[in-house]
DNA sequence: TTGACAGCCGACCGATCGGTCGGGAGGTTC
DNA sequence: GAACCTCCCGACCGATCGGTCGGCTGTCAA
């Protein structure tokens, strides 16, 4: 087949690829690395399991490639609103609600982020998954916490523990989108509609940023 | 054997029933329930893998018995404090201190609450994990939830979302000692030295605590 | 002494795993 | 036409999976 680069190869939408990486996806977000066969994700797509070696040389390479558009996806979130001007306290705000949005997104991408996180490194028995990824994630992390270390020089926020603050701010918007079952048990509701996800990303925001900092202007107490 | 329940039989120090546990334990938290063999676990006891059967009759079981031994450990910490008296505000930061007592004490337990929590209901076909877990940490919440409305009601909170607030506190403490090589590369230290552990409960506390008060009442500066 | 039972074992089972291989169908380029 | 390339497939591979079975050993109660 010919098709070069710009051409769009499909008959129904997308790609075979695209597809592959979209069933894998769902699949691994909510299983795991481990959870998941390949038959599955070949039946998933409508192909069989051998035509899925056509496109990643093995699951892992495979499962790389999720994550890497899961992480690729993040990125283009957050990092613009990170490096975007204005005092710490609205650089904050803007990146924290992007972060939000961008795991609000699709169900997928905070479960895959919170099992790359928390996943001890995968079974690859020498260096880790593709720096690609840990790369990718580490600017971010790199970004944020200059804008931490920023607003505490200035005054803006309390002389927090920068990687503590860190973890803390991810843990609780990150584990939120993960939570599933559990998460929509405690919430009374889905976890991804439009109401719930509008509720969350001003909760976050404003409880993350009355933690961080140090004179509060806070808001109106809202009538709940 | 005789033995009668009472009597310790062990050789050199617990029964193989507490080996085994401590063994899948530590293998569970750090890849997940399809991510361990029952051979593995077997060998890192040192017992072959039939005899695990004559323990557990399933897998799943074992699995089971691992996390509900968690779930106690963090219910023995926690709900005490959860229901002693004083202002919401003492009793939050109670709480929060136990939780994250709880979390520290073994480097496995958050791990295996959050892969509980984020994982969808394992390959159980019908009726999810044993409700006995499900439900432990059920009356957790609701202990905590009443705890936060009281001290909304109280006027010592903000009138915040109480589901997202729980989702928020539970993130932020669970997910920093679950996450494994990323927090230490994150913290630039281990995650579970005294003095990590030290600094990430007073860091949380004081952080979630401002984030929920409605008169912080801060604390003096302190100078990093 | 006998019987029962707890605890452990090696051998084995069918199923499934990730991955390989050879080849067929269709399209392009000479 | 031949050569080539992409995409896909079914058949097959060795390894490993959870789980079963029959039998061995030791300790108990009778």
């Amino acid at each position: 087949m010919a098709k070069n680069a710009d051409a769009a190869m499909h008959l129904e939408g997308i790609s075979s690829r695209d597809k592959i990486l979209e069933v894998a996806e769902a699949l691994f977000a909510r299983r795991g690395f481990s959870g998941v066969g390949l038959r599955e994700v070949a039946a998933g797509v409508g192909l069989s399991k051998s035509s899925l070696f056509h496109h990643f040389s093995s699951k892992l390479e495979l499962y790389d490639a999720v994550l890497a558009r899961v992480l690729a996806r993040i990125d283009a979130h957050v990092r613009p609103v990170l490096e975007a001007p204005g005092t710490a306290r609205e650089r904050l705000e803007g990146a924290l609600g992007a972060l939000i949005d961008a795991l609000a997104e699709h169900s997928t991408t905070a479960r895959l982020l919170l099992r790359a996180l928390v996943e001890d490194t995968l079974p690859t028995p020498e260096a880790q998954e593709s720096p690609s990824i840990e790369e990718a994630l580490s600017v971010l992390i790199q970004s944020f916490e200059a804008l931490v270390r920023a607003g505490i020089e200035s005054g803006e926020f309390r002389s927090v523990s920068v990687p503590d603050a860190t973890q803390t701010v991810i843990g609780a918007s990150v584990y939120h989108f993960a939570s599933g079952d559990f998460g929509e048990a405690v919430l009374g509701r889905p976890l991804f509609s439009a109401e719930a996800v509008s509720r969350r990303r001003r909760e976050t925001v404003e409880f993350l940023v009355l933690g961080l900092v140090r004179e509060p202007a806070r808001p109106v107490t809202r009538g709940e």
